[in-house]
DNA sequence: AGCGATGTTCGCCG
DNA sequence: TCGGCGAACATCGC
């Protein structure tokens, strides 16, 4: 479930349950989820510790002695620390093994999300052309990112290239309280509408941290409780517009996100 | 039982 | 060479 708010829900877990714990074995359920070799990824982790935890956009790094864990989500990704004793979760991808009885285990339903080995965080950063993490990131980071730019702010939001830890859902909750029409290209955008873009991006996203993600909690008068077919906005209760976007689904108000 | 899903990547086109 | 766009990927729940 995971765009940003929710890795660094997960960051939090990780460090409260996983770190300074020793790995004793390292269990791998499906390989797949690997973006190396599986005796590589092996070799990185087992007999090592997790020494600390740091997060860009949707992805976390996790520190060892030599190298990195970088872990990404996909869409259904979740991780569930429990007693060694207890049933392996329900997809289950790799499980580490603690010397301490507790197990941490990666789970992804669809296979969206990754597991890799990276030897330094910047330069992994920037082999995958991330852009500045968006919790983390100053106007003139948004503002330089777009340079040069094109597309409509809702394609812009969801590039990882350009601002990375925005997904759909918090995409629409940022452009719906920036009363930006969703299809608006980035270009076009005066000034003033980037400021209060920029200052959204921190809103929503601080407060969905707040919540731990939990989308089902969200306030009322967030757009994302209405992101459904037949329903109203909630500010000026016109019927919310569903339209189709990078394949995936938007939602916005006709009446307060005009073009 | 078909559709939709909180994501990324790749290949094509201009 | 770069940006934009659509399709592909895997699989489950509703």
């Amino acid at each position: 479930m995971p765009e940003l708010p929710e890795v660094e829900t997960y960051k939090r877990y990780l460090e409260s349950t996983s770190l300074g714990k020793h790995i004793n074995r390292v269990k791998v359920r499906d390989s797949r989820i690997l973006e190396l070799g599986e005796k590589d990824f092996i070799k990185n982790l087992q007999e090592n510790t997790f020494k600390s935890v740091m997060r860009h956009g949707k992805y976390l790094f996790i520190a060892f002695d030599l190298s990195y864990l970088v872990m990404h989500f996909g869409m259904t990704g979740d991780l569930e620390y429990y007693a060694i004793n207890r049933e392996e979760p329900k997809y289950s991808k790799v499980l580490f093994e603690f010397t301490n009885n507790h197990v941490l285990s990666y789970i992804s339903i669809r296979m969206f999300g990754k597991l890799d080995i990276a030897d330094d965080v910047k330069k992994y950063i920037k082999e995958k052309k991330l852009g500045p993490d968006a919790l983390k990131m100053s106007f003139e980071d948004l503002t330089n990112s777009l340079k040069r730019r094109t597309t409509n702010i809702k394609t812009a939001l969801m590039n990882q290239e350009i601002v990375c830890g925005i997904g759909n859902i918090y995409s629409d909750e940022i452009i719906f309280r920036t009363n930006i029409n969703p299809l608006t290209k980035i270009n076009h955008l005066e000034e003033k509408q980037l400021r209060a873009l920029f200052s959204n991006i921190k809103d929503v996203l601080q407060y969905g941290i707040e919540k731990k993600g939990e989308l089902s909690t969200y306030s009322d008068k967030f757009l994302i409780p209405h992101r459904n077919r037949d329903d109203f906005c909630p500010v000026c209760h016109t019927k919310i517009k569903r339209y189709e976007i990078l394949g995936r689904h938007g939602f916005f108000c006709p009446s307060c996100q005009k073009q």
